[in-house]
RNA sequence: CGGGCAGUAGCGCAGCCUGGUAGCGCACCAGUCUGGGGGACUGGGGGUCGUGGGUUCGAAUCCCGCCUGCCCGACCA
């Protein structure tokens, strides 16, 4: 993209509501624009980071065999009537009625509907285990939105829900999805340290929070370091066999992790020093198990292999894709600006002309972003150098490839890692080459 | 939901106390010079002062209501 036919308005001077520098960066690298208290309007650089996560996220949830599906953000509030939590839900959800005085909802989360849409088409333990899920925007109506995109009203989640026949069939789900989301978040290019949680009226250990280590997390974490340096992508796992997903469930849960509302200074003492580690996290996914709660609620019933009907096991698991820009950039920023990781930067590289309108300059520039016109974001505005610099450093693309009349007479560029400030005087292939371009 | 603060040009703010023709910086437009970390000069354009009412000869300014946004706390993916 030419940055002088973009939409990608950057801001010198930082608004005044914004607060935390997540929410700063992206009001000032014009990623978002706030349209109402806690909702968000996204511009195409964020948009660009949305998707990437998206995609990210629907690459590893198909992996495991998890089925995408896409469900309206409107719901009947008969269906959760028939859940019973049309009424327990409170003030939290946002309530509307048609032309017709009917009472519906903007959907703060789908297993009534996903129960509904399963029970209606699934009759037989054959066909189990499934799992589904979807990325659509929720609404929750928050008493106090704030944090920019980190505690939005409006909200954009993946969602998965899983269906089994039997408690040991939903623990193998449950594991499952638990290796999707360390290879999810490991992909994303941040730390998410599972942590136990509360499991509510159901009980037992299936419950996770999947917390980005982040100075300003809302939460305190206290984990062994063996949880960080696992590398989950590498990890041989067979998602089929239950014993291969046990061995590797019991590589997370042998080493301690847990926030501050569950800290146990006892079982912590037993983690050697060396490997303790302390701070703060941002919760950006969720993980459980809750059995038969909404099969059973809402009537939902399969036939086992003996003919008797039963209720399938459920397990529902979230992952925040609007948060996880702002925790994102809350793990990985600095004074200038954000830091993107290469799987999630809106491009993966800035072409900055110092000094557009030149032979030699414009040439080189037009060479490079033509082997990539997708990905990167040509800089050929006739603004000084230094506003070139500021904006890119803002923006946080990993790769800034600087042209000047003084390298472009030899041919050369000059190529800044964003993360490392580490900057190569190179030939144009071997810039190229360098940041991984055709 | 308790407590606090704020709405004046796209952004950041002053003016309000003490009523009298709405200002500054940045951004924007035109031009000249400049040209490797938000440059300089000259000349421009842009505002229902959140909103409704009241007081007054006269309200951005004083009074009352409402709306919106933000911060702290409680709550929360």
């Amino acid at each position: 993209m030419r940055l002088t036919k973009a939409f990608q308005p950057t801001l010198k001077e930082v608004p005044a509501e914004a607060q935390i520098a997540s929410h700063r960066l992206m009001l000032r690298a014009g990623l978002v624009r706030q349209t109402s208290s806690g909702i968000y309007a996204w511009l195409p650089a964020g948009l660009r980071v949305l998707r990437n996560i998206e995609q990210i996220v629907r690459e590893e949830q198909d992996a495991i065999g998890a089925q995408e599906v896409l469900m309206p953000t409107l719901q009947s509030a008969e269906l959760w009537r028939r859940s019973g939590r049309y009424d327990a839900y409170g003030p939290e959800m946002l309530r509307i009625q048609d032309r017709h005085g009917r009472d519906l909802l903007y959907g703060p989360t789908n297993e009534e509907m996903i129960t509904d849409i399963f029970g209606s088409s699934v009759k037989s333990y054959k066909e189990l285990p499934k799992a589904l899920y979807h990325i659509q925007w929720k609404f929750r109506d928050e008493v106090r939105p704030r944090f920019g995109v980190m505690r939005g009203r409006e909200f954009l989640m993946k969602d998965a829900y899983s269906f089994d026949a039997s408690y040991e069939g939903a623990v193998a789900s449950y594991r499952r999805m638990m290796l999707s989301y360390l290879r999810i978040f490991q992909r994303l290019g941040v730390r998410a340290v599972p942590m136990v949680a509360d499991t509510g009226p159901i009980g037992g250990d299936l419950s996770h929070e999947f917390l980005v280590l982040a100075p300003t997390g809302e939460s305190g974490v206290f984990f062994d370091a063996a949880l960080e340096e696992q590398d989950w992508l590498s990890r041989p796992v067979d998602c089929d066999d239950a014993e291969s997903l046990a061995t590797f469930f019991s590589t997370v849960t042998d080493h301690y992790a847990a926030t501050d509302e569950k800290h146990d200074e006892a079982e912590w003492a037993k983690v050697p020093d060396e490997r303790k580690r302390e701070g703060r996290g941002i919760e950006v996914g969720h993980i459980f198990y809750f059995g038969t709660k909404y099969t059973a609620s809402m009537g939902i019933e399969v036939s086992g292999p003996d003919g008797a009907p039963f209720h399938p096991h459920m397990g529902s698991y979230g992952v925040g894709v609007s948060r996880l820009v702002g925790a994102i950039i809350e793990a990985s920023h600095d004074d200038a600006g954000i830091i993107w990781p290469a799987s999630v930067a809106p491009y993966r590289a800035a072409i900055l002309n110092l000094r557009q309108g030149d032979e030699a300059c414009d040439a080189i520039c037009d060479r490079i972003y033509g082997t990539d016109p997708e990905n990167m974001l040509y800089d050929d505005r006739s603004e000084r150098a230094g506003v070139k610099f500021n904006d890119a450093d803002l923006m946080g693309h990993p790769w800034q490839i600087i042209v000047g009349p003084r390298g472009a007479k030899e041919g050369k560029v000059e190529l800044k890692q964003r993360a490392t400030g580490e900057r190569f005087e190179l030939s144009v292939e071997d810039a190229l080459a360098k940041i991984g371009a055709a």
